[in-house]
DNA sequence: AATGAATGAGACTTCATTCAT
DNA sequence: GATGAATGAAGTCTCATTCAT
């Protein structure tokens, strides 16, 4: 019986994440999301409090999931990680490139500057990925800043998707050889003429 | 008159992006902004047809100043280029960390996903920035691949404003030399070094 | 089995008598009585075909209650039953200043003048109460317009409860025994004095 | 134009009452009281922020005109107030039997219990109403115990009112004498048999 | 007997927009 | 140009009630 309760919230999940996509956090309707949902609106509120408990849901939901997505590096050999990490790039800017998951991702940055309880639950997904990649970063790869590499990681990162937004037709195949210099920068050891150029 | 126009006009607009930031496109009232414009509501609709309108207006002056932002460079001689645009990289992180810009942006990146108007005006200013840069890069510093390069740049620049968003405590100090490092890649010609890295 | 019934019925009884005290009739929901009740919501409609049926259960309960509260004068002998009555104000005094109860009176009152199934309810005890004292009133004190004399009586008590309400820290210590005083004007023989002054 | 706003106002409150005494506070609908008052429901909220501002209107102006009925007596002289009072008893009674007011009390009693702002409106009439009768008897008719019998006398008055609810046919012709009984104890010094009796 | 999932109507309230003044 | 009265649809949420289990 957890089961189907477990099924019936997704469900409201998946629909409301639809609909927020589609219309904004505050432009979907509970009974667009009810109807989305094959559900009654009353019904969803056995399920949340409220709407912005669906928000908040939507919002965790949504950034656990990205942080699994860098997870699996976690598990990549020190000697194979830059290298892996760099092939993974054509694959990122596919993903940035999702509609669904940049709109989703706007949303929740513009809401959590809004509603307190939304920007706790980014800032602490935010917290883990940033503790993802920095051990990494110093362990794995004994690199020094490896706060500021991995902001400037992310940086590019979360750019990329705004970015696709602002120009869909980008030429991703001259842009992703450059994308790989910046992770190499910021995965390899300053040299001597960085330094220098730096300052 | 025309000017009073003008002034009554720019009035709502303030009022508006206020608002916009403070509830969001969806969650501001006409009431709000009329009360904040200190104006009647049905006395914006002598100015805008529509809140939509408002919206569109908003869009387009939030990205015209922003391209003006960047035109500044322009007039920089092509060999003091590459050290101004990296000089003013500390004022850009603080001018991401304001909070009033970094949601407007959001807001509009957002919307511009469902509003096809709204993408429209975005994209027409966008594509003025990046000619801008392309034509920089490409006339003034002699660098291939000048649009890819663009988009580097562009990429860093708004991912900081999402990078403070969900994270506003991080170490500027240690990152700003880093982001410098990815703009001195950006803006030179790429040696033997990093092509046989990329690969 | 029989047994187990009632105990059912008390349990959603007392649990709404609690809940229609705290919001109203209309204020209290069928969700918060089964909590208060600890029953599920579909449980208590096998007992009761209708949220107005617990009502009625309720006004019957509660003016049964309020009825066998009168009753107990019923044994007491006639020449002690001046006394008797007068030297229980000060507790009826307290029990009108029950919250509880009065409020649960105020919305029984108030119910039977929209619900005609009510008001029958209401009436019929009401009339259970006038026989008894009008009885009392005739056969064991021998007094003319029993029924008059009954309707002031109620009508003090009655008032007393409102009154509490009203004005919570009225000073009972003076004010019983004025009612003493109307409740012997009410229980003795009309005087010639009496008859005078209400000419 | 501040005129037109005053009218319109009443034109709710006139119908807020009238759905308030046939469906009571929480089962009339702003959908009914707009409808009664010939406004759309959105614009009932130009004048009124809430339903319970309304309810607190209702309330304020009820008790209004309470006070005002019995301020008429102030203006009485002394020697004549205790017979006009006594005169009046009967309209008194009819006027206790007017359902619309009884309800509306009923339902203001019932909700002073659970909204406290109810509660305060209500008894800052009711202590208007108790020092203008305490200041009669005080100072017109050298009264002692004037708080005591305003008391009385006023649970008389309001008991009243719900016994012609729970009584509507109540014989009244043999009713009004004991009220004027009543009355004259409360109104005159007390003989030293009334003080016999009541110990 | 007992649960709680499920519904859809209706609750209060806010909204963008229009119109008479 | 300027106001704010006015509307009705749509917003979020709660309700009494039913039904499968």
């Amino acid at each position: 019986m957890d089961k189907r309760r477990a099924a019936r919230i997704d469900q409201v999940l998946n629909a409301a994440a639809d609909c927020f996509v589609e219309f904004g956090f505050h432009g979907a309707g509970m009974a667009k999301i009810a109807k989305r949902a094959s559900m009654s609106v009353g019904h969803i509120y056995h399920y949340f409090e409220n709407k912005e408990a669906i928000i908040a849901a939507i919002v965790d939901r949504e950034s656990e999931l990205a942080a699994e997505r860098f997870a699996e590096f976690e598990e990549v050999p020190r000697d194979e990680l830059v290298h892996v990490m760099t092939e993974r790039v054509d694959e990122m800017v596919d993903s940035k490139a999702d509609a669904f998951q940049s709109v989703l991702n706007l949303e929740i940055l513009a809401e959590s500057q809004r509603n307190p309880q939304i920007a706790c639950i980014m800032r602490q997904h935010d917290e883990e990925v940033r503790e993802l990649f920095r051990s990494m970063l110093k362990d794995k790869l004994n690199l020094p800043d490896a706060e500021a590499r991995t902001e400037l990681l992310l940086s590019l990162f979360g750019g990329l998707a705004s970015r696709i937004i602002r120009h869909p037709e980008l030429d991703r195949h001259t842009l992703i050889p450059l994308i790989k210099q910046v992770m190499h920068l910021a995965l390899e050891p300053c040299d001597k003429d960085d330094k220098r150029k730096s300052e």
